[in-house]
DNA sequence: CGTTACTATATGCAATATGCAGATAGCAGG
DNA sequence: CCTGCTATCTGCATATTGCATATAGTAACG
């Protein structure tokens, strides 16, 4: 638990693009996980970007983690659906990784400028 | 090797932060891991962020993908050490890698707006 | 009724990635 | 001799991911 716990904090640091894409839409509005695939494209995954294995699985492990919870819909045609909706755990979670991305988008465009020379980088 | 290329070429969509990073640096002049991994400090990867094995890990990643090569060398004080120089193909690989960060901005963008309610997502 | 297709969720397996710990090794200072 | 810093590398356990496949409901076609 606790090790587990420290493991994800750093992890939290790394990205996690898919898992942002994911709370940003269900704390939108609740929905299951096959419309969030689709959704994804809104984001520039296209389907082959994404196996609709990894959004499952992100989904379960978010509800492990309480930032999302679930509840199943019965529907008259088709399959039944489980249907998310964000926890306060994860709008919190949420918040941190929109923080945490804005650092992330310095780092990338002083690394686009480095890269296209309209910045120097002095190394001592 | 066909395969293994096909799925690199799927995993460079994803993030590669620390690739970018250190092909950046090993771009602007040839040097060796350890002084690699103090220079990640300028992009944000504080000590406890990346461990020195997945530099060199890395490291070695790239050079097998001939991004990067290697010569050792013969330091009269303290252990010997592996240089690295960039390649024509990681230089082409670099570029790449910027232009790909560019759009991924535009999707952090996006992200952080609509998080901030500065735009709104209509879902249809 | 059998087949195909689309929606919807889930799991097994293999490959890859990563942190942690530790091995190896040179050099310097006490 | 021991500690500490520099420097590179490997073993192990765990996490993540893509691919393939299983399951299952509905609908349309012949």
């Amino acid at each position: 638990m606790c090790s587990h716990d420290e493991a994800r904090q750093k992890r939290h640091k790394k990205e996690r693009m898919l898992e942002i894409c994911i709370l940003t839409l269900v704390n939108h509005e609740m929905m299951h996980g096959y419309r969030i695939l689709e959704l994804l494209q809104r984001f520039g995954y296209q389907p082959e970007d994404v196996d609709i294995s990894t959004v499952y699985r992100t989904l379960h492990r978010l509800e492990n983690h309480d930032r999302i919870i679930s509840t199943w819909e019965d529907s008259s045609l088709g399959p039944n659906k489980r249907i998310y909706a964000i926890t306060e755990t994860g709008r919190r979670m949420l918040a941190d990784h929109i923080e945490h991305m804005k650092q992330r988008m310095q780092v990338m465009k002083q690394l686009i400028d480095l890269n296209e020379g309209k910045m120097r980088l002095d190394l001592d």
